[in-house]
DNA sequence: TTAATATGTAACTATTTGGTTACATATTAA
DNA sequence: TTAATATGTAACCAAATAGTTACATATTAA
């Protein structure tokens, strides 16, 4: 009943499902205008797999990338994080994530729960 | 020289590479104490296959689970996503995005830049 | 021009991931 | 108890991913 693959934010989230290409970003946020050379030197694996993560990252937008002449600059983009926060992150889940970290706190502790935040019924119907 | 696979946000960048695993967390924000199969009847895949991919979110804590008699009943939790916003939205990070974006506006109105920040130098050493 | 440099792509392979069917367990209803 | 329900795991197969080597292109230095 649902489209997986038209999520507008799928380039954004397989881009940072890899420990490398994280490990990317945070070298290129603390070295803003790096060679995609002075990445690769970082890694064990070799300059063109480092290559290919820099592309994927690029097609995200995470990075941003500036030519100048046979050099490539790359600086990082946080705009893409923000819509990651913006997703999920409203006052309603907010609310919701810390009635719950008490209300898991109230369950290792064995006391009785008093949340006034009862699920939701409609969600519980039968199908047919 | 790195350490690809120690990342302890690994779980969780993870978890939201997948788009029916997206799609999961939005249901589940919107319909707080929904049981897995009611989870299950939004997708086109197995019940088997939505119950992997809840298994995979709440190994990284983006669903609370608290099991009642049978049923299991399943919340949102906000932390991580939280935590990938830290990781690499700050001052500088903010303020750089900014800036690269009224960079590339200038680029593709073929104008002069004036940004004045520039490259770092430090990362363009060569090695040996 | 010629050589070295910086970077990128194509084709291929090993590993990982995502999905299934079959089976198992625990709870509630009759 | 017996049947239906809600859920989960194991084993297996197809598809996607991550890495490699080989090759290609463009820029700068000699």
């Amino acid at each position: 009943m649902n489209h997986p693959t038209d999520d507008p934010m799928d380039n954004i989230f397989h881009a940072l499902a890899h420990g490398v290409r994280r490990e990317i970003l945070d070298y290129v946020l603390a070295h803003p205008g790096c060679f995609s050379g002075n990445i690769a030197e970082q890694f064990e694996i070799s300059r063109i797999g480092v290559s290919k993560h820099i592309k994927i990252l690029h097609k995200a937008e995470l990075l941003v990338i500036e030519k100048s002449g046979r050099n490539s600059l790359h600086y990082f983009n946080a705009v893409p994080i923000q819509m990651i926060y913006d997703r999920w992150t409203n006052e309603y889940s907010q609310f919701f994530a810390s009635k719950l970290n008490a209300f898991k706190l109230q369950l290792e502790s064995n006391q009785e729960s008093n949340m006034d935040s009862e699920p939701t019924e409609d969600c519980h119907e039968k199908t047919a």
